[in-house]
DNA sequence: TTGAAAGCGCTAACAT
DNA sequence: ATGTTAGCGCTTTCAA
C-alpha cells in the first residue's frame, strides 16, 4: 500500500557507489572532491530516474537549519499583510529560502502557540508583526539566537530590530492636509490600543493637532477592524456635534466607516471628509475615491529581509530602527471647506 | 556566542532519568508506562524551568510524519485566495497542525519547485488549486502515496478529489439574471483559459446562451488579473457594438474594468451593467455596488481539509468530487433594460 | 517503573 | 576519487 520514499541509500545501491558520493554529487561537491564524470552522470542518471528528492527534513536536523523563514502576521485577511506575505515570500524564494505564513488571528495565544511551533521546527529566523506589547516570548527566542525582525508593529521599549512606516509623520501630514482644507472639528478611529503603529498615528495626529491650535477634536475605537470602524462612525454622527472630517487609521477600519455613513446618507466628501491609512487598488474605485496614507510595503519587505539576513550571517546591522516615510495620496474623499464655514 | 539548543539529553541528565522516560513524559504516554507521579513531576518541572521545546525536526525524521499540511495558492494577492489561506490555516491548526502556505503566482514553474520543495519536507498531505492542466508533478506526488486535495481549480481529466464551486451553476445562472434583466448583448471577460473555473463559466455562459436564443455576445481575455479586465474592457468598449452588460469571471477583472469604464465616463449600471463572479466585503461600497456570484468559500475549505484527512487517514473518500453552489447576491450594478429597448 | 540502544535519512570528518 | 561511519535529536522496541 504505502509506496517507501527513495532515499540516498536506494541510490547508493542502484548506483554501486557510496552514500557520501551521491551527496557529495548532489551538494555540487564533485569538484572538491574531484568526483568523475563518468561518476557525477551515473549519480545524476539514476536519481533522475527514480524521481529521487533528498528529506529535508533529514538534512535539517544534520545541519542544524532549515532555510525557512517564518513570517507571523496578525491576519491574512488584511490586504495589507496578504500583501506582505506575498511579497516576503516571494522576495525569499529568490534566496532560496521557504517562507512558513502564520496568522496570529491578532491574539496573543496565538501568537505564542505559533513561537513555540516556530523555534520546534528550527526555523532559521522570524519576521512578526507583534499583536500585542508583550515579550516575553518574543525575550525567550531573542535569548536562543534565533534571529528575530518585526515589521511594521513592533516594540517600543526593547532593543529587537525592526522596520516600519513611519506613523508619526504619516498621521502628522494626514491631519495637517485635514486642517489645510478648512477641517476644525476631527475624529479619528483608531485600532489596536496596543500596537505601535496605533500608537505612533495617535502622536502624530495630536502633535499636529496641538501645533496648529486644534482642540475639537476626538480619538475612539480599539480595534483594526470593518466592525470597530463601523460602530464607532455610527456613534459619533450621533453625537450633537458630527465631526467635519474623520480619519481613519486603518484600511478595515475605513471600510466600516464607509458602511455607517452610507446607512446615514452622508455623502463622502460633501457632507463628511474621509481620510485613511492603507493603500488598497479597489479604494480607487470606491463611491468616493478615498484618499489615503501608503505605505511603503515593498520597502518594508525589502529591509525587514535584509535585517534579518544580517542577522543569520551574524553581519552587524547598522540602522537596526527604521521608519519609512509614507505618502498621501489625494483622491476625492477629502472637502476644501475653507471658505464653507 | 551561539546558545546552544537544550535537548532531551540535557533534560536527562538535569533531571538524572533516562531520555525515554522524558520522551514518554512528555508525550502524554506516562500511564500507558506507569511512570511515577514524582517522576514526572520532576520531568515537567525540570523543562519548564530549562523552557524545552522538543526539536520537531528530529520528531519528524523519527516519526516519518510533520503534522503539516501545504497549502498551495496561485496568490495571496487574490482575496478570494487570501480569505482561503486564512480559514484554512485556522482551521488546520485547530487540528494541531501546522500549514504551509505557498504561493505558486500563477507559474507553473513556481509551482514544481514548490511541489518539490514541499514533497522533500515531508508534508503530510497537500491541498492546491492548480495553476495550470499539467499534472506531471502531480501524478508523481500521488505515486508517492502523498494526500493531495485539489480546491477551487481542478484536473478535469484525472481522478484527484477536489472540492470547487459550481462554476458551470453559477456563470449559468448569473447568465440567465442579465437575460432576465433584458440584455441581449453580452461581454465575457474570462480568466486563466487553462483553469477549470474558467472552463466551467465559460460553458455555463455558452450554455444559457445557447438555452435562450442569445447570439450577440462575446467572451475575450486570458487572466484573472486587474490588468486584462481593464485591457479587454477598453477594447470592447472601442468596438462599433458596445455590450450592454459585461460578465467578468473574477473580482480582478472586476476591478480593472471598473477603472476602464471609470475612464470612457461609463457610468454603472446606467450606461453598462456589470455582474462579476468573486464576493468581497468592499463590492458592496464601490461607486456603484457590485452584484456578483459569491462562492462558499467556508464550506470549500472544510471540505477539502475533511477529504484531505480521510486520505490521510485512509478512509474512504466518499464523495471524492465535490461542487458547491454559489449564490448571487443582488446588489445594483445590473440595470433591468427589458422595456428600454 | 525505568533504561539502553537502534534507527529515521542525511552530511561530513576521517579514512584509504 | 571514493568509502566508512559517527552523529544530528528524537521515539520506540526490547530488556530489566
Amino acid at each position: 500500500m504505502s509506496v517507501k520514499k527513495i532515499n540516498i541509500k536506494d541510490i547508493s545501491e542502484a548506483s554501486g557507489l557510496s552514500v557520501s558520493t551521491i551527496s557529495r554529487v548532489l551538494n555540487g561537491k564533485a569538484k572538491q572532491y574531484r568526483i568523475s564524470k563518468k561518476t557525477q552522470e551515473k549519480v545524476l542518471k539514476i536519481v533522475e530516474e527514480l524521481k529521487y528528492v533528498p528529506n529535508q527534513v533529514a538534512v535539517n536536523l544534520k545541519r542544524g537549519n532549515t532555510r525557512t523563514i517564518a513570517l507571523i502576521v496578525p491576519s491574512l485577511n488584511n490586504p495589507f499583510f496578504a500583501n506582505i506575505a506575498s511579497v516576503v515570500s516571494l522576495e525569499l524564494r529568490k534566496l532560496d529560502y521557504t517562507t512558513l505564513i502564520s496568522d496570529s488571528n491578532e491574539n496573543l495565544e496565538m501568537e505564542k502557540e505559533e513561537i513555540n511551533q516556530l523555534v520546534a521546527r528550527n526555523v532559521d529566523g522570524i519576521l512578526i508583526s507583534p499583536s500585542s506589547q508583550e515579550t516575553e516570548h518574543i525575550d525567550w527566542v531573542v535569548e536562543q539566537n534565533i534571529p528575530l525582525v518585526c515589521y511594521d508593529r513592533f516594540f517600543s521599549k526593547k532593543h529587537i530590530p525592526y522596520v516600519a512606516s513611519d506613523n508619526y509623520a504619516g498621521a502628522y501630514e494626514g491631519t495637517k492636509y485635514l486642517i489645510e482644507n478648512g477641517h476644525k472639528r476631527i475624529a479619528c478611529i483608531q485600532g489596536s490600543l496596543l500596537s505601535t503603529p496605533n500608537e505612533f498615528r495617535k502622536k502624530g495626529f495630536e502633535a499636529m493637532a496641538k501645533e496648529s491650535g486644534l482642540k475639537d477634536y476626538m480619538i475612539t475605537g480599539s480595534e483594526f477592524s470593518v466592525r470597530n470602524g463601523y460602530t464607532e462612525t455610527l456613534l459619533m454622527l450621533q453625537a450633537h456635534n458630527k465631526p467635519t472630517a474623520i480619519f481613519s487609521f486603518s484600511n478595515n477600519i475605513a471600510l466600516g466607516c464607509i458602511k455607517a455613513l452610507k446607512e446615514f446618507n452622508l455623502r463622502v466628501p460633501e457632507d463628511i471628509s474621509l481620510i485613511t491609512f492603507d493603500d488598497h487598488p479597489y479604494l480607487e474605485y470606491l463611491s468616493t475615491p478615498l484618499t489615503c496614507i501608503a505605505q511603503p510595503v515593498e520597502e518594508i519587505c525589502a529591509i525587514a529581509i535584509r535585517h534579518l539576513f544580517d542577522l543569520i550571517n551574524k553581519r552587524e546591522i547598522i540602522y537596526q530602527k527604521v521608519q519609512l516615510k509614507p505618502h498621501i495620496i489625494h483622491r476625492k474623499s477629502v472637502r476644501n471647506i475653507a471658505f464653507h464655514e
